[in-house]
DNA sequence: TGTTGACCTCAACCAATGTTGAGCCGTTAG
DNA sequence: CTAACGGCTCAACATTGGTTGAGGTCAACA
């Protein structure tokens, strides 16, 4: 029976999300859910799933909003396959890449700057990211 | 003279933050300011260190509540030296060097997991990273 | 003398990400 | 039959990190 469906208690249990989070996602988009006749939700196992990736996705750093737009991408009629899910792993996959790579230039840049002294607004490499100098006197700028 | 003072407007352009934002920062007491004879905010040049210092730590993750609570360490009575900055720098490098290995770990399990089928949250390390398995029948619990 | 421009305060609002509570319903075990 | 349990809806609240606007002050420039 492989398409036994889960009561939202043991999503919630299964997930590591209370049941107001799983409320949350369904009306954001996130998840969808039938109900039984009772009107209680039954959700589909590729759900827990699902719900899976988007913890994975949060925890990367990726809003609910991103999320929700990548999930979008997957196959409405049919449940997604390998495919399609690493599709979606690739995307985060390069975000995480890119993620990682700006938090180690910032530490890096904070071990050199930060206790040196040279942490002034207007010559720093790590305060002033962008190296904006002001055209009129010292001192840096901000350009928006 | 080494202790001409800013205005916000000064302090707003050179550290590229708005004022509404130098405002909060002093509401929430992550910087103070002096007055003039109007009224008027004044900051000693300090300050533009303290402000990017903030900046940076945002940047990489840190709350304005934790920022806060490190910079409550620097010294009150006199100007903070290069040992004071170097201290915060010292505990922001760890945590960013935490952080850094957090989503590496995270990137990696996430090539590994996603696309290959087997991120179910009963057993894919990524989904359930604490390696929780229930007790009673198959399937992660979630351990609080 | 006016009129800018920069600044002030205070309160309200925003978006993201949920959490909490009140009040109700249907199923199930004793 | 009744109580407990698990679920339902809807509205309100919480937190973080700010932004926006109304209404007022002050100094400087023409």
């Amino acid at each position: 029976m492989p398409d036994r469906m889960l009561t939202i208690g043991q999503m919630s249990a299964r997930a590591g999300l209370p049941i107001s989070t799983l409320h949350f996602y369904e009306r954001r988009g996130l998840i969808t859910s039938q109900r039984d006749g009772a009107n209680r939700r039954v959700y589909p196992r590729e759900t827990l799933r699902r719900v899976a990736v988007i913890k994975v996705a949060q925890r990367s750093g990726v809003t609910l909003g991103e999320i929700s737009a990548a999930l979008d991408h997957l196959p409405k009629g049919r449940a997604p396959d390998t495919a399609d899910w690493e599709r979606l792993s690739a995307i985060w996959h390069a975000d995480l890449t890119a993620r990682i790579e700006t938090l180690t230039a910032l530490r890096d840049k904070l071990k050199i700057c930060i206790g040196c002294g040279c942490l002034s607004v207007e010559r720093c490499a790590l305060a002033n990211p962008d190296d904006v100098l002001g055209a009129e006197g010292p001192g840096a700028r901000y350009i928006p």
